[in-house]
DNA sequence: GATGAATGAGTGTTCATTCAT
DNA sequence: GATGAATGAACACTCATTCAT
């Protein structure tokens, strides 16, 4: 890791714990091990790294709807259940959730979100819009397989996507991302899972 | 309202959008109308300010907690599915949720949860183990009418209370708090309490 | 002379010898005798501590051009050569050039003029125009004495003013402003006057 | 131009309009499009940009007053009262002041000339000093011819030097030297040799 | 109740300069 | 010849706070 992805590493974890304003350059270099003037070699001001970061994360979740898409027209995925579940909850799990970088830009997107339309945009996409329209292919794939009726397919949806945005609050944008914490998370997702779609 | 009042009517709405330390003495000041040493004869420092919003909030949860048990107290509630159902209408949306004051503290909370642990002891109580504690007894008055069997309740509850907060951080924890999302988040509720409870 | 006051003398010291770009606040402040903090306090901003002296030296000329305007229409003064002579030198010396704070003003807009337009408009107004101005005035009422033919007149003043022009740059907007060169420049001034005018 | 001379031209530049200190090192270099770093290869530091124009500068003088000598020293000129109006004016503009270099120089001078004595002492001597030492000697020649007798040349060198003189404060160091400037310094030039030396 | 004046510590940022490559 | 990366010192300015009035 050069320097310029270290300051924007510790200023990630610096920013979505207390907030961007509330850090200040010279903590983030203090973390880094370099001088303030540094910084300002690898970045135009501290808007820039905010800036940098919001850059990088877009297109962390832009190549991953790519991949969602992929997995989708995936020809062995077909008429599998298991299949399609294992790709909700890896998609909601291992990309945008459980993944550092995507959990902490999640966390200073709550954080910032109330004065910053921007954040409020991309905070709106990423925890309500894209999901739900993730989940709710992943479920007419698999309403494809005769698994349920299309009429009750919205429905399921609504509740499926509600519960795991209520599981992401509670679990995984709340505290420290511990262990602990993800395995409640996983727990409560299988619970469900079984409870609704299993039997 | 007197200055005191005043000083913390300001405070709220600058914090819930910003942030508590990214708001300055001199913001809070200059909104008000006051010089800053005039703010340091009502409040010790800055945090008191913060700490007595909390106060605040505190014993206005506590009395709407036994407001809320005054009602299911209520015996010309029993026997009334209508009632029970406006029951958990008003509670979420009157009290916590729609009342300026508590939705700016909710949205402080949300801002102050990652790095303040007296916050997010607050932030999970409010948001989440309140609200369940509540609605598992509302419903399980409503069961002893004979609306459903008891084995049912907990899942019950359980998809109505994540239903109702996915509702809340979409709707009532996001952006401005306007008469149009109020609207939108009133209409999704409704829609819900039909598909799942009439008929 | 309270603090604001003692903050515009040593800025005007510092600016009329270093230029406003090149004199920090700390400089102001340590010769002045307070934190830095403190300055902010007095004036909003490094602009705003030139602006304010700009703001003193306008209403200065503007009440020294008011002043001249009244000695002209003194009665006294008519038909006394001596009295005309008196009032062109104690225009220039007393007032614009000798006066510490207008001609520390002065030097500051020579080195501000090339970069700031306001500074050069006031420059030129200050050096140029409104000086010819008021000694084109004095010529013409000394001209009434019938002292010497209004054909004359402008090529007079023309010359005086070039001259008059030529010993302030030379002296009075020179290195320190001392005695020694007050005297010079007052010296020359004579020698100018009694070639030019006595006999 | 290599870099060396590129990297003085557009320090000049700077410097003759905000002041030596009011530059910086990333100003010059960003104009002329090299990286910081790249300066000091070519100069030792900042200061030595600076003495580096100075030293160009008195080599430029001191043939230009080399020059002088010569044509002073021509046969061919003798005699003739064109040729010594024409010198003169050639001198004063061409040289010193119409120069893009010197002239740059000559503002550059003006605005560090109050807190730094060798440019204090070369600016005395290029603005006052110099020329009025040349002009006296062209007009020593020019008597030679008997336009006018000895007695009175001190009086019109005087006369003259503090008419070119305000011409040039008033003119060419004031703004920027554009073709406008240039001509109302030239047509005043010459209605003063007109009215004081033909017929 | 409120303010004018002050302050030490801290804010983000720019400065001229160095040095290995 | 030129540059990428770094730095200590300085920059203008804001911070929460104090205290006499």
């Amino acid at each position: 890791m050069n320097t310029r992805e270290k300051i924007m590493d510790v200023a990630l974890h610096m920013f979505s714990e207390r907030g961007y304003e509330a850090v200040s350059v010279r903590d983030i270099c203090g973390e880094v091990g370099i001088k303030e003037s540094t910084l300002y070699y690898h970045f135009k001001n501290k808007k820039d790294i905010l800036d940098s970061l919001v850059e990088k994360f877009k297109s962390h979740i832009d190549s991953l709807l790519r991949h969602v898409d992929e997995i989708d027209a995936d020809p062995d995925s077909k008429n599998d259940e298991d299949k399609s579940l294992k790709m909700m909850d890896s998609y909601m799990m291992d990309s945008y959730l459980f993944d550092p970088f995507c959990n902490l830009m999640l966390r200073l997107m709550m954080i910032e979100q109330f004065h910053n339309e921007e954040m409020r945009t991309l905070y709106e996409k990423t925890l309500f819009t894209d999901p739900y329209e993730i989940q709710l292919n992943v479920f007419k794939k698999w309403a494809e397989t005769g698994a349920f009726s299309d009429m009750d397919i919205e429905m399921i949806v609504k509740d499926y996507h509600s519960y795991m945005t209520m599981l992401t609050f509670k679990y995984l944008l709340n505290g420290e991302l511990t262990e602990k914490r993800k395995k409640a998370y996983y727990k409560e997702v299988h619970e469900y899972m079984t409870r609704r779609f299993s039997a």
